[in-house]
DNA sequence: GCAAAAGTGTTAGAACTACACCCATGC
DNA sequence: GCATGGGTGTAGTTCTAACACTTTTGC
């Protein structure tokens, strides 16, 4: 064991872009943050990784202090390493997009860390790079909920067709035709149709599916290729 | 300005996978490790983060150093940060894909370092993670050259439609109908026929074209998506 | 004149887009 | 019985995939 010479003294951190949907409007999980610098501001919940942890791990410990939730979709995004970002000490910081539905989050721990769910169009200003973050895990986002089914993450595992449809035209801010979205996602073969009816939102009440991994993975072996343009 | 308790000390790297492509193949640059540890192995060409330079910066540094050249497309691809994957201390390291046209490094600088160019079936054993980083390099660039008009970095300016189907060809380990591929790139708008062609690869010669960014940009306003499916 | 690679068109099927009305239910 | 959102079919168009022969030129 030799040691490198030239280490570069520079700090790991991890961020997180924690996405939820409800019902309507797809929405970003903000802290205030409790701590200096920028006390007070908005923020991305983060965290520095420990010297135990893979980085995998300390983005799901982050999300878990703050939302107590395990075993949720992450993703690493992208690591930002300008020299200032951070105006205390040179940090490097790995983005982690985690999709979670918003109905399941512990409140005590949210309330916490004042936190708050946004709007994606109404993102207040944040700390350091945070806004750059948020606007490249949205793009990825859009990009990624277009060919992999990955959207399902933000919905409870019943869903209806019309919130499944919402889900994607606010992630993609657009609006979509009801009966060539429901014929498409039908037509791929991966959705289960329940017996249940959603009750107490509509009048005539709008049947449950679940996504189906086993199908989903079937069809994908027999060359399918799940893609839902904008 | 405060300190931040309980800092991570872990060190940042960068490791360039560098493609290039010869008329046939999709090849990598590949360095022999000239120093501890793992001193003679194949190796990804890499380095560590300075204080004062970002991690574009640093990537772009490494890349230099190894092949002379400037200006290249790099792109992030992921960190990877598992615990031990650097046996000698806590390191994660930043993966970085760059195109290159293969005939324009500095030869001096590529036997200094001991690289050679493997073709992507035939990649050796690499130190650390290496082999992970390779595989998720290709994957990343199969699906990027899909939807972005990436893949002429990796030829001359000037190239004639056969090079740029062999490209494709080499880079989706798959063969495409002659026919349907330049219909499809032409369509596109984005090429500029040359009078000039190519001499002394085949009898008839092939006329060289260019891709043209500006077109590219003004296509894609008008609703244009630059796909090439495998 | 022949070998080797370049270049070019057509057709059938699949996927996509646009579009409007009836249905079920709670009040 | 009416207001609200849920659910469904068709036709025109575009895109894709499959397929083979002629052209040019150096030797």
């Amino acid at each position: 064991m030799t040691e490198y010479p030239n280490k570069a003294q520079v700090l790991v951190a991890v961020d997180c872009i924690i996405f939820g949907f409800d019902e309507n409007e797809l929405k970003l999980l903000l802290i205030k943050r409790g701590f200096q610098p920028e006390q007070g501001k908005w923020s991305l919940m983060g965290g520095f990784l420990r010297k135990e942890e893979n980085l995998n791990n300390a983005a799901e410990r982050v999300l878990h202090q703050l939302t107590g939730l395990k075993e949720v979709y992450m993703e690493q995004l992208q690591v930002f390493g300008a020299i200032k970002r951070d105006p205390v000490e040179r940090t490097v910081s790995v983005a982690y997009n985690a999709l979670i539905n918003i109905h399941n989050h512990d409140q005590e721990l949210v309330n916490k860390f004042s936190a708050e769910w946004f709007p994606i169009s109404k993102i207040p200003d944040l700390i350091f790079d945070h806004n750059q973050m948020v606007t490249a895990a949205i793009n990825h986002l859009r990009h990624k909920v277009s060919h992999q089914p990955i959207g399902f993450e933000l919905l409870p595992t019943k869903f209806t067709m019309p919130q499944l449809q919402r889900l994607y035209e606010a992630i993609y801010e657009t609006s979509m035709d009801t009966r060539n979205f429901s014929k498409k996602l039908l037509s791929m073969g991966v959705l289960v149709k329940l017996q249940e009816k959603q009750k107490g939102f509509s009048r005539k009440g709008a049947f449950y599916y679940q996504f189906d991994q086993g199908k989903y993975q079937k069809s994908i072996n027999n060359g399918l290729s799940f893609v839902i343009k904008p």
